[in-house]
DNA sequence: TGACAAACGGAACTCTACCTCCATATCGTG
DNA sequence: CACGATATGGAGGTAGAGTTCCGTTTGTCA
C-alpha cells in the first residue's frame, strides 16, 4: 500500500515520481508560510495536481508531514556525520552540527511548524532517523567530555531540549530573528566551564 | 461590551461571576489535557454551563485563550517583584523568579500549550502585562551584570527566547519531565562564566 | 500502435468545531 | 412579592478542512 519508491518493488510510472517531488515541495512551501494548519487543497494547488493525486502518493495529512519530518532527520543526521568526518575536537565537532542544523531549520521552516506539534503518526514515520541521530552524537558527546570541550554532565537528551527551544524560537514570527542569539546562549550552556 | 468586573462599570450579577471563574477554572483543565485544540463545548461541560453562556462571557475562543494568557504574565510579574523584594545579588533574584515562573507553568500546563501557537489576538488582550515583566526583569538584569553575576552581553529579549524553549519543553508530553535539567542549562548561558 | 494498468483531477461527501439565537430561568430591587 | 433586567442552556446553523470516489487521462510494454 505504500507508494514509496522502494528497491525490489515495482518502480513507480514516470509521472508518479515525478509529482510525487512537486507534493513534497510544494508542501515544504505552503507548510512554511501558513504552518501546521495548511490545507491539502493549496498543497495539490501549488503542485499543479489535484487533490486526489495527493492522497495517492500519501494516505492522509500527517503522512504527508512525516515525510517531511523524515527527510529534516536525514540531513541532521548527515551534518552529524560530516561534522564528525572533518575531524578536530568531538565537542566542537557537534556543536558546529548543531549550528548546520539550525541552519538548515531556517531554509525549512515548514518542518519546525509542523514539529512544533506533532502527533504520534508523524513521530513513527521516522523512527528509525532518530534513532540514528541519537547514536551518532552519543558518540561525539562522549568525546568532548573527555577532552574537556563539553560539560561534564551532558546527555544525548540535551541535544533534543536545546534543539526543540531554538526551533520555538524560529516558529515564533517575532522572536525568529533572534535565533542566532538563542543558538549561541544553549550551545554556551553545553560547553565545559 | 466586555464582561469583565471593572471598576467604575455595573456590577456583575452574582451568578455571572460565579460562572465566570468556573469557565476560566475548566479552561485550563480542559486546554491543560487536551492542548491548543480542547473545544469550547468541553470547556462549557466541564464548567457546567451551556456554551451560550462560555460565549456570554467571553465573545470568542481567542479571548478566552487571552484572559489565561494574561492572568499567566500577572503571575511572572509577580514573582519579579517578589524575587526583587527578598534581597540578594539581583542577579540571583532574576534566576529565581525565572526558575519559579517555570514551577508555575508546569502546573498551569493550559497556557503552555496555548502560547505554543499564539494567535494575535491573544497577545492583543495582554499586551500590558507584558510591558510590565520586561521593565521589571530589565531592572535585575542591569543589576545582576553590574555584580558579575551574569553574563556581560545579557539583554530583556534574551528572557523570552529562554522561557519560550523550556515552555516548548513543557508542552511536548516525552520531554516534559526533564524540563528541570533544560532550566537548569538554560539558566547557565545567562551566567558570567 | 493498441491495450491495460497506473495515475490523475476535482466535485462532492462528511465530520468537526465555532458560534448564534431565543425561549426559559434567575437575580436584584422597589 | 412582583417585575424588569440580566443571565442561561443547548439545539442547530454554518463554514472549513480532510478524505473519498470514479470517470478520464497518461504512461508503459509488447
Amino acid at each position: 500500500m505504500t507508494h514509496v519508491d522502494q528497491p525490489n518493488q515495482p518502480r513507480m510510472r514516470a509521472d508518479a515520481r515525478r509529482n510525487r517531488e512537486r507534493i513534497i515541495s510544494a508542501a515544504r512551501d505552503v507548510f512554511e508560510a501558513a504552518g501546521n494548519d495548511a490545507q491539502m487543497d493549496d498543497v495539490a494547488a501549488a503542485a499543479g495536481v489535484g487533490v486526489g493525486t495527493v492522497y495517492r502518493h500519501f494516505p492522509n495529512k500527517d503522512a504527508l508531514i512525516g515525510e517531511l519530518v523524515r527527510q529534516k532527520f536525514e540531513h541532521i543526521s548527515r551534518f552529524l556525520a560530516e561534522a564528525k568526518a572533518e575531524g578536530g575536537d568531538p565537542g566542537e565537532a557537534l556543536l558546529r552540527s548543531l549550528t548546520r542544523s539550525a541552519e538548515q531549520m531556517e531554509l525549512d521552516m515548514a518542518t519546525q511548524h509542523v514539529m512544533s506539534q506533532p502527533s504520534p503518526a508523524v513521530w513513527a514515520v521516522c523512527a528509525g532517523c532518530v534513532q540514528e541521530v541519537q547514536d551518532r552524537s552519543g558518540e561525539l558527546i562522549a568525546g568532548g567530555i573527555a577532552s574537556g570541550t563539553l560539560r561534564p554532565d551532558m546527555q544525548v537528551s540535551d541535544i533534543r531540549l536545546i534543539m526543540g527551544g531554538i526551533a520555538s524560537t524560529m516558529a515564533d514570527p517575532s522572536l525568529r530573528p533572534s535565533w542566532r542569539r538563542h543558538l549561541e546562549l544553549a550551545l554556551d550552556s553545553l560547553r565545559a566551564r
